[in-house]
DNA sequence: ATCTAAAATTAGCCTTGACTAATTTTAAAT
DNA sequence: ATTTAAAATTAGTCAAGGCTAATTTTAGAT
């Protein structure tokens, strides 16, 4: 339908404009993203604004329209559907997942993206805890917060970690630091020293640039969806 | 690796020159195959000659050279792979296989590739009966003949039948003409008349412009590898 | 209010792979 | 041996999506 480069710049779009509050994203940090220069994306800006796709004021940023807000969001849907698939059916390894869907979410069908989604049962997260947008186009919001800034000793479940790095998640897999896994974090070194956390039956100490790329609920929030939290403070 | 394009180019070149005798593909012939101008093919193969893909006699036309018959044996072991995974697992009808799997083709990884070959035990023909070259590139060779040109009275099994038509595979399924399902020919009409077969329990005429398109194994050529066959006449 | 560095845009170039129109080559028919 | 029609090639154009270099805008520091 779009190209694969038009859809690269909408998630990417997506991806740093709802990072947070105004909503607008940057030419650099675009540019950063996608590894491309600058005056790629200030041309690129200008085809998607033509397009529909995008507002772009001049020199201060874009935000999707609606329309290329629909676009992103399944081109999202895709890469996770496709990730998931990868992991469970086609029993890819952690690491392999995301360059393998990177390409293919632009390649595949309407009819390939239901198939696999009931062949997995309708999931709602891919297998680095990130959330499936619905085929309406519905992205659940979550509020995680970094392992990083959880307050000690705090008890915690790992929600979500990045994907685009096949070296960290290599790392992440070393130490047992998946989705779904809990932990206590039980000193936080100052300075921006490292974190002491129990992980199953054993210590381990985690960087801090590290913990602030795993995202983690607090136990209790798991247990009552966060009420009990809000009531007790 | 190599572009979409690139890739379809090399795979109707290896089509068109493996259909018969000397092996040379007319700019004529790719131009129509891939619905394109002769204009672009005749640019096109002075890149891929550069490419070292093609040896190109000007107005002669082209052969592939083995770097070119290579890419061109993988990107047709690729599609066949998809159509086979899309209709045994993924439960894609007949019709809808040859669309994703000319796209996917170009996009699936060595990795992919190895996964859905073991998922399916390595087969060795995708659903419309095509064989799937292996994965150092051998394509077993096959000799069938057309249904149109079958002696009668003959029996013969369906072993292939042209997988890029939606439409027509649609027909042959409403007909019950399908792979590996047997049938008599009883007798054909003259000046390129309709054929008359037995399909299972009842009568069935074939066009002869459709019966040139399915190509079927003599009854006895299955049981015996053909070789009764040679000692018989 | 001015200066300056970073960010953004513009201008101009390149490759891929289409296209049309014009030209050249080939091969078949006279 | 000419003629001619089909096939093939060449020349020139276009859009997408990169790039570098030059220019403009913005915002923070003085
Ligand atoms: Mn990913
Ligand atoms: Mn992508
Ligand atoms: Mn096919
Ligand atoms: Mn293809």
């Amino acid at each position: 339908m779009y190209t694969e480069s038009v859809e690269n710049y909408l998630k990417a779009i997506y991806k740093l404009s709802s990072r947070q509050g105004g909503g607008y994203a940057s030419t650099k940090a675009i540019a950063e993203v996608l590894e491309v220069r600058s005056a790629s994306v200030s041309k690129m800006l200008q085809r998607l604004e033509k397009m529909g796709m995008v507002h772009h004021r001049s020199y201060q940023g874009v935000q999707l329209t609606s329309q290329g807000r629909r676009i992103a969001l399944r081109t999202i849907r895709r890469h996770r559907l496709l990730e998931t698939y990868l992991y469970e059916v086609l029993g890819y390894s952690w690491e392999q997942l995301h360059s393998e869907a990177e390409l293919l979410e632009h390649y595949i069908s309407d009819l390939f993206e239901a198939k696999i989604d009931e062949a997995l049962g309708f999931p709602t997260h891919d297998p680095h805890g990130d959330p499936i947008p619905s085929k309406e186009g519905k992205m659940p919001d979550i509020q995680h917060i970094a392992l990083a800034n959880v307050e000690v000793p705090g008890e915690v479940v790992i929600a979500r970690v990045p994907d685009s790095s096949a070296q960290f998640l290599c790392y992440l897999k070393e130490v047992g630091l998946l989705p779904k896994v809990s932990l206590k974090v039980l000193r936080k070194e100052p300075f921006n020293g490292p974190l002491l956390v129990v992980l199953g039956d054993r210590e381990q100490v985690i960087g801090r640039e590290v913990a602030g790329k795993i995202w983690v609920k607090k136990k209790r929030d798991l247990i009552d969806g966060g009420r009990i939290d809000e009531e007790n403070s």
